[in-house]
DNA sequence: GAGATCATTCCAGTACGCTGGAAGCATGCA
DNA sequence: TGCATGCTTCCAGCGTACTGGAATGATCTC
């Protein structure tokens, strides 16, 4: 496939693309007589790893990292593992705040919706906002 | 209390504070005779928000519209509820995102605990993450 | 054949969230 | 008194992750 597809496919632009492979996140595929790279559907697992690698908070550098003990993957050693257990950690901390947060919000959209909306007259106070959060405070 | 004590208070630098200001973030606070921002224990407060709205995902400008919206005490309950219920959508896509990452993650663990440790002893090998060149060496 | 669309390279710029450093005044303490 | 530390402003720069645009060429569709 071109990088247009792979793009569309793997939600990001052609421009990303071309951005992960000069940093060395995407390994320069071959190319088609005109010049065009023409990509595979591994590029497209990878990409999306890289996507969800991102979403979890790792750096490009770091995805890059694992990505490159992926590829050795035959082999690896304790390093590369502390660093895939650190990360692991990191992830399982990142869900739990995530859950709290969702928590927290849910619990305010809902109690919003409780609401009659048109008893939100009073100038100085937003219920939605007054309550379960520290939002009142001023300067 | 200055800003120092602040910023300490706050978990935060006073350039942090400075910036946050800049941006509007904090109100400029009353300023001492000798020209040093003098604050009162809401600023700290405000400041814990902003730190925790930021825990959760939010973006300065997010938590700035938050953070406005009480100060000007606007009938903010439409915009209020959508900024809620946007910011929910967008922590079921991280936990989703992160959870997709904890399963790739873990299959790369898996499989590295299941080879021979002993094919940790070459130092090439052994330090796959820290040593080894990029794909394509284009860095 | 024309025009839209897709591709190429390269360089520069953007947004976010700070962070550093210069130059100078204020304060605290031995 | 000396000097470290703290505060002020202003401007510049940084790291991450793209993003835009120019200039150019290839392909597709009518």
């Amino acid at each position: 496939m071109q990088i247009g597809e792979l793009a569309s496919r793997g939600g990001v632009t052609a421009k990303t693309i071309r951005y992960y492979e000069s940093i060395g996140l995407l390994a320069a595929p071959e190319r088609r007589a005109n010049g065009y790279r023409a990509y595979g559907e591994p590029a497209l697992e990878r990409l999306r790893f890289i996507r969800d690698a991102q979403a979890s908070g790792m750096s490009l550098a770091e995805t890059g990292d694992i990505l490159r003990m992926k590829d050795h993957g035959e082999r690896t050693c304790e390093h590369s593992r502390a660093m895939l257990d650190r990360h692991l950690h990191e992830i399982d901390a990142q869900i739990a705040s995530l859950l709290a947060a969702k928590a927290e919000l849910t619990a305010l959209s809902r109690r919003a919706e409780s609401l009659d909306p048109t008893a939100c007259t009073d100038p100085n106070r937003c219920q939605v906002l007054a309550l379960d959060l520290p939002l009142d405070s001023k300067v």
